[in-house]
DNA sequence: TTGAAAGCGTTACCAT
DNA sequence: ATGGTAACGCTTTCAA
């Protein structure tokens, strides 16, 4: 491990002390010009790079955030850190990202390392596994600031996500006014706050259009492609099937439309569907998905910008709900007026 | 700043020495087992943690490894990533992960920022406008391991790649062997090794099967979206277009197959495609893109092994070719025999 | 078995 | 204007 060139270094160097090569350095005032010439000469020929954990270790601030996502391989997330990493980054800061595999064990471990790493503040996206906080609670004991992202829990902490019970709703209202009778639900269980809130959604639209909840269409089961996909097959099997699909996660649309092809059903005009996804694989998919847009920019920006604030004390602003937007394309029949 | 509790607290707190408590909390021998069972149960009760900046400041060693991506929003480096990621946990480090946008002054920046955190090595994946590599060589200087991955470059420097050649010649005999006649390339410039590497397969599969070579019909554009669309528009706007493209970065796949849709043209019937896309991206269009696979997860894995090995002091092996397998869906034409 | 002190890189404070 | 030194948390070497 080869050392880097150290104050300590362009003080012997120069035969003067260290804290004079400190001022200097700093552009702190008691420095004769002629000195200061030197040592800022002498420290960039040598490749002088001040040692981050000197000042760490004497102030306690690292300049580093920690991040944790339930899989970074999700556009989803992936979009969501790159823009928290970019603020971060504007604002003088690093991240240490950490992946916790949608697992609570590995989600506390991610914040405990993070914690070992003395990051200045941590943003969170919960697993689907998480019902308990106690590793949020001791962050905030720690006065380390946090900010939950996406995924969201009903807790006293800061947070960012979308506005998930209206998006849900409009979603369903297209559904309904585009004709669609019997409008099945594939979701997440309601641990996550997320998934209930779209359930919410959902079932607060059939009741504005006054339609009968049918129990059989609503579907909450583990959030992967395999049990999306076995969900869909049973919804399609059903003696009376759906004619309308509202799939409230990426996983989940993306298994909907694949068991839908497989049972070789088209859409729109055998069953509509309508998606959590990003804008570009809509595109690509045949028909062109109807989709639920979220800002994932937005999001990440928000996220960094109210760590940074609680990092810099201000602890006044608390919860933003961002709003997402129905993009209707052609996966959903036509309006039949 | 909530400090932690340090190995002199709980001396304080027990009468006792800080070097005392040190060896104790290492297992370290020299000390009763009496007062090492006091201090164990101390440290667990007030939730002692070692502070990693002493250390890094002691030692230099700071168990974190370095990361820079072109776009971590790309599903392809987020994969990769990932495993890195995982990787590198399974062997006590974490991960500083840094988006160069695929610009080289960014990347530059990125470099050196890690540096400054005294990261144990750096994994790079090249931005697309990097054709000076003092920066890498800067760490090598730095005696600091690097490994470049998936864009790398023809520098002496260990680096994990698909490839290329092979799987752009495999894609493009699948072509000529379905009955494709005019086979377009639209790759990235030359400058990048990935891009011109391809192109090279793409060459010598014409030449293998005794193919004219028609310069109009090879497009080594930008890499971006708006590229990969109007480089397609026109290849489909020449007197003759080719009757089939091989895209061949992730981009451009998807800005082809939006270009040959919005011309109205069938695929297979009117133009075959082959792209560089993930699985279950592939899975959702219609029809069913054949594409070339890469397994991120082997990258990601062997990358950061390639750079623990160098960590420790491990310096034989250099440089790792993965092979990227062909997926035929539906988007090539049938074999004309 | 335990204590004391030096050192890692930096800065702030006090002395010169 | 400059030097000396303590402090941050931890380990190591030497001394008791």
């Amino acid at each position: 491990m080869k050392k880097g060139v150290s104050q300590r270094d362009i003080a012997r160097l120069l035969g003067v002390n260290v804290s004079t090569v400190s001022r200097a350095l700093k552009g702190q005032p008691g420095v004769s010009p002629d000195l200061k010439q030197k040592i800022t000469e002498l420290a960039n020929e040598r490749g002088y790079r001040p040692n981050p954990f000197a000042m760490s270790l004497r102030y306690g601030a690292t300049r580093t955030l920690g991040i944790v996502v339930p899989d970074i391989s999700f556009s989803h997330y992936a979009h969501i850190v790159k823009w928290i990493e970019m603020e971060a980054r504007n604002n003088g800061y690093m991240c240490i990202i950490t992946d916790s595999g949608d697992k609570y064990v590995s989600e506390v471990e991610c914040v405990e390392r993070l914690m070992d790493m003395h990051v200045e503040g941590i943003a969170i996206c919960l697993s689907q596994e998480t019902t308990d906080f106690t590793h949020i609670k001791r962050l905030k004991d720690g006065n380390i600031p946090v900010v939950l992202f996406d995924r969201v829990a009903d807790i006293d902490c800061p947070m960012v996500n979308f506005n998930d019970v209206e998006s849900a709703r409009q979603a369903t209202l297209h559904l309904i006014d585009s004709g669609a009778q019997r409008i099945a639900y594939l979701g997440g269980p309601n641990r996550i706050k997320q998934a209930s809130d779209r359930k919410h959604g959902y079932l607060e639209a059939l009741k504005e259009r006054r339609r009968p909840i049918k129990k059989e269409l609503v579907k909450c089961g583990h959030v992967s492609f395999n049990s999306g996909l076995s969900d869909t097959l049973e919804l399609l099997s059903l003696p009376e099937p759906p004619d309308a699909i509202l799939a409230d996660f990426g996983l989940l649309t993306h298994a909907a439309f694949q068991a839908i092809v497989s049972k070789g059903l088209r859409i729109p005009q055998d069953i509509s569907i309508i998606g959590f996804m990003s804008d570009w694989v809509s595109g690509m998919s045949y028909p062109r998905m109807t989709f639920v847009k979220q800002n994932q920019r937005d999001m990440g920006r928000k996220t960094a910008k109210l760590l940074l604030d609680q990092i810099n004390g201000n602890t006044t602003i608390k919860h933003i709900v961002l709003n997402a937007q129905l993009n209707i394309r052609e996966s959903t029949s036509p309006l039949k007026t």
